[in-house]
RNA sequence: CGCGGAGUAGAGCAACUUGGUAGCUCGCAAGGCUCAUAACCUUGAGGUCACGGGUUCAAAUCCCGUCUCCGCAACCA
């Protein structure tokens, strides 16, 4: 059996996965869906690398240490690769005990074999943000973040060989047909090497999140040897043999154009020093543009993966990621487009076709086909187009030309509602004396349907399925070795027709659900008398227990001023028992009591979350029961 | 002269390598149909192809210059 070994970048969880994680992911699962589909042994990596300073910077700042703030950013990506329905086969963590070894050992080769050599890494230091800069990250000569000072300063560093490579890495660029794609970055990268490669910095002592050197504590090893390695760690590298040597070289790596320098260069440089073969492809994508006075005045938090998919369902996401911008190049999002995009090609391309077209099986045989069929030549059109767009799908897939592959689909689409059109298999008079010619009309649109669902399976899986059991398709005629025959649906089969698979939306209301204009803004204004319902109270914290069996819940005693009350609170993640008492906190004090876990509330505890961190209000300086206004 | 990409109908893009009446999708307008999610089908309106110069019988397409926008500039994850 083939393989096919497809990966994602590893992502850097400092923040929140949004809208281009989302991009690379989704285009790798569609590969690995597709190759699944031929017949493939596929192996789909993805994961997030998860050391650096910055990452160590977050974590004080949100007052974690940084694998329990990484291991709360992973949880937030698989939740949305699950939501997206993502099919990857590993997930690799560069806090994985197995990546960990193994990058400490491809370290020490590499050392050994005297690619990796002790020197000094010079660069701008900011004190108060612990970072380097280079000269020219500098803004005025100062740091870049804070716009403070900085002074030049020297650390002992671990490089790597890279000049060395200089040359092979030249004759790999120029003359490996298809090795970056697509070609206009190949020609950048050229140029690049060519002007020369330096040696680079492997190795940090400013900061200690990081894999430990083995043969020099003060270490760590330092981004790319970490991070890039994870595409052969997650598939056995110095763990399994069998299974790497099965799935490696990779046939394609996937990820935005801004880090395909390091996978065309770095990435083979170190295969090489490690003698191993290098990735077959290396795909570098557009970005998506977020554009639009609207989105820019949010900053992009209206982009929300989890709301798009929640809302309108993630292969709608899915489909207009890969149908509006051509892999390769920039393309805009805004949720304008989005909606109007759904309304267009879902609801009334696709999702009207399969709609009107059960409707008719209901309305004309009761839900099921006569089994017997009279073709005509009004139908030969029609049938010789769905027989071939098997194969022009494979053509654009195999060149990661998703837009094109989708246009062709759409195509056909188009072309079955002009074929109903031509049919007028709704006009009784036309058929009254010829009721196979009409069953097989809408066999044929049927059975176009079955095709599509199949060839769109790997974009839209949910989407497929419930087409294919709309039209009573089974299972074993929707392989993907059946998506070029006419005729493989059972002659008599019996349609189920259900809810619209896209409902139509109405674009402004949509819109202004999404992004809170005015309209809806007024409605979310409350007056002066509404806000003094509310008492705002400053109570001291006087014990503070877990609740047993929750995982989230603390029971927290206070003193309000007069009397002590009772509150259950959802931080147990985030503060600790003794975090919480002696604190002066503010609460709201005429909520409604409520039992949470079978404990009395008698109040809510005011808090502040951007999702990722969660603080508690505190009022140092009032004493308890003051009431805030 | 650091490197590279882009500027084409209201919007988003294609055509530029291999010069020859500017295409696609959405939107808009008119008509058809009425099975269907006010969906489907047909037709139409709308562009001096950023600007200036040059080569040519002929340039969006080749050459030179100008302007504007956007990336990259290596040790940033």
């Amino acid at each position: 059996m083939k393989k096919f070994y497809v990966t994602t970048p590893i992502y850097y969880p400092s923040a929140k996965a949004h809208l281009g994680h989302c991009y690379s992911t989704i285009a790798a699962d569609v590969l690995a869906r597709y190759k699944r589909m031929q017949g493939c042994d596929v192996k789909f990596v993805t994961g997030t690398d998860e050391h650096g300073m910055k990452i160590e910077t977050c974590a004080k700042k949100a007052n974690l240490s940084p694998i329990e703030y990484v291991n709360r950013i992973v949880a937030q990506f698989k939740e949305l690769w699950k939501v997206l329905n993502i099919s990857y086969d590993v997930f690799i963590r560069t806090t994985d005990d197995y990546h960990v070894k193994s990058v400490q050992k491809i370290f020490k080769d590499l050392y050994d074999k005297g690619y990796i050599y002790k020197g000094k890494y010079g660069g701008w230091y900011c004190s108060p943000c612990e970072a380097f800069f280079t000269d020219s990250q500098l803004v005025d000569k100062k740091c870049p973040d804070c716009g403070r000072e900085v002074v030049w300063s020297e650390e002992d560093s671990y490089f790597f060989k890279l000049s060395l490579f200089q040359d092979r890495i030249l004759d790999l660029l120029k003359n490996s047909e298809g090795f970056i794609e697509p070609v206009s970055r190949k020609n950048e990268m050229i140029k690049f090497v060519e002007s020369g490669l330096q040696d680079f910095c492997v190795s940090r002592s400013s900061f200690s999140w990081g894999i430990p050197v083995t043969f020099d504590d003060k270490h760590v090893v330092y981004v790319w040897l970490d991070a890039l390695t994870n595409y052969i760690n997650a598939i056995g590298y110095n763990r399994d043999d069998e299974e790497f040597k099965h799935f490696w070289p990779a046939d394609v790596h996937i990820m935005g154009k801004e880090i395909v320098r390091f996978h065309s260069v770095i990435w083979p440089a170190i295969l090489m020093a490690l003698d191993l073969p290098v990735p077959k492809k290396i795909f570098g994508h557009g970005w998506i543009i977020l554009g639009g006075d609207k989105m820019s005045k949010s900053k992009g938090n209206v982009v929300d993966p989890f709301v798009l998919c929640e809302k309108y369902g993630e292969d709608a996401l899915r489909y207009f990621l890969l149908k509006e911008i051509p892999f390769g190049s920039d393309g805009p999002f805004s949720n304008e487009a989005f909606i109007n995009k759904i309304n267009s090609d879902l609801a009334n391309d696709l999702g009207n076709l399969l709609s009107r077209s059960t409707a008719l099986v209901d309305k004309c045989f009761g839900g099921t086909l006569l089994g017997e069929l009279k073709p005509d030549s009004d139908d030969e059109h029609l049938a010789s187009l769905v027989r071939s767009l098997k194969n022009k799908v494979e053509i654009h897939l195999d060149n990661l030309e998703f837009s094109l592959a989708l246009n062709e689909i759409w195509n056909v689409v188009a072309e079955c509602n002009k074929y109903m059109n031509v049919c007028t298999p709704w006009d009784k008079k036309r058929y009254a004396e010829d009721q196979i010619r009409l069953s097989t009309i809408l066999y044929n649109v049927l059975e176009t349907l079955r095709v599509v669902s199949v060839l769109i399976y790997p974009f839209m899986p949910k989407t497929a399925s419930k087409i294919q059991s709309q039209i009573g398709a089974s299972r074993k005629v929707c392989g993907w070795h059946q998506s070029d025959k006419w005729g493989v649906l059972d002659k008599k089969v019996k349609v189920n027709r259900e809810n619209a698979i896209f409902p139509r939306l109405d674009v402004d209301k949509e819109l202004s659900y999404l992004e809170n204009d005015e309209s809806s803004e007024d409605e979310r204004l409350i007056s002066i008398e509404d806000f003094k319902k509310v008492e705002l109270r400053v109570v001291e914290v006087l014990k503070c227990e877990k609740i047993e069996k929750s995982n989230k819940l603390l029971k927290l005693s206070v003193f309000d001023g007069s009397k002590n009350r009772t509150i259950v609170s959802g931080i147990a993640k985030y503060y600790s028992p003794e975090d919480m008492v002696g604190k002066k906190i503010v609460i709201v004090a005429n909520l409604k009591p409520s039992k949470i876990f079978g404990i009395e509330s008698q109040g809510m505890l005011v808090a502040g979350s951007d999702g990722n961190s969660l603080e508690v209000m505190e009022a140092r300086n009032i004493g308890a029961g003051s009431i805030l206004s």
